[in-house]
DNA sequence: GTCTATACGAAGATAGAC
DNA sequence: GTCTATCTTCGTATAGAC
């Protein structure tokens, strides 16, 4: 099979095309990840999927492997700081972006987390990345660590339940409606030891620090 | 290969033998099922864990499918109702019995629900009915199930976060402690509409219902 | 650079000996 | 009832023609 081409007007560029080549495969794959995950995706459906040879995908990218870490390449530089009291709020608006978009990258990822220790590993340093702030906002360290843990259990929780699980009353909810229902619970996780501002005290009885 | 017997000093009940050979595979099969999933678990590493011919499985229990099928099979009758305020309570508490279990049965259904569309409709049916009850309690028919959905997530994501994923503060924190942190979550989640008793009101602005 | 053909292995399933 | 041997299918990966 050949890659579909206009005959032969004019020069494409060579690089280009291949770039190109590669995008697409990568976007095949990327949604056979996403939809049967690593072990029940083949080489042979991303390059049918992509309208390749599949030996071409395997002289651009080596191994399936090496194709599926492309694939769940995902860059996430965009950790944003501020106001300590705030933190829950801001978590909550990245869940609600992900919630929005539809983030077609990390359903590749999620899917296979659970039977691919590869994504496994990529999933907990993307929450670990997210959620980590949480951990310095606490008294105890200990403590610290399991409320980070926490937030990034809903965080997965609500994720796979309405993209990958499609839950009933999830699957098809508003991202808004989620996320303002969800608010207290990420405040009560978050803001633990932070003095309370407009939200009211998360709990009655204090807890002892180490 | 043969199932070690003691030569032959006296006449152990067939039955009783055949079934505890199929037990012996079921548990051999759970336990791999539920720490590589369904697709990276072949029927001869099950046979070879339970000591016996792979060809001997496949009799007992026609496929993998099958096999599977019953692995994954967790009777679940302990729904117990009460008291509509002291919902969240009971769902935290069964969540805490999990934690503290190490539930090895509904891990094997946990670790392919991403993977394997029989074990996410098993997964979605347990879910359905231990957080079902939260739908009733909602004011409006939509909202009701979008929090027992919630509820659902949560759960989920705190079980894979902890055993699967084992999220740094998760894997080893004492389950009391993960619940009581989570309990004005839960609360959060399900008591809304309900009239406060020794908690707090959980929102301040009412919701039209329909 | 692209594709055809194929090697190589592994897994699920089956047939039949004992 | 239990096990050996094998069939079939399908996966990744490779070698080499064009």
């Amino acid at each position: 099979m050949k890659t579909v081409e206009p005959a032969s007007e004019f020069p494409v560029p060579r690089d280009e095309r291949r770039q190109h080549t590669q995008e697409r495969i990568l976007c095949a794959a990327r949604e056979l990840f996403s939809r049967s995950g690593y072990d029940r995706t083949t080489i042979r459906a991303v390059a049918a999927a992509a309208k390749v040879d599949p030996a071409l995908v395997m002289h651009y990218f080596g191994s399936k492997e090496e194709l599926f870490g492309e694939a769940i390449r995902v860059d996430m530089e965009d950790v944003v700081v501020g106001p300590e009291e705030e933190l829950a709020d801001r978590l909550l608006s990245k869940l609600g972006d992900k919630l929005e978009a539809e983030p077609d990258a990390q359903l590749a990822l999620l899917r296979s987390m659970l039977t691919h220790p590869q994504a496994a590993e990529g999933v907990r340093r993307a929450l670990a990345r997210e959620c980590g702030q949480v951990v310095g906002s606490a008294i105890g360290g200990a403590e610290g660590a399991l409320r980070a843990g926490l937030v990034s259990a809903t965080t997965i929780g609500v994720i796979v339940g309405r993209y990958l699980l499609q839950l009933d009353g999830l699957k098809d909810a508003d991202p808004k409606e989620i996320t303002e229902i969800l608010r207290p619970c990420f405040r009560a996780l978050v803001d633990h030891g932070v003095e309370p501002k407009k939200t009211r005290a998360p709990r009655s009885k204090r807890r002892r620090a180490g």
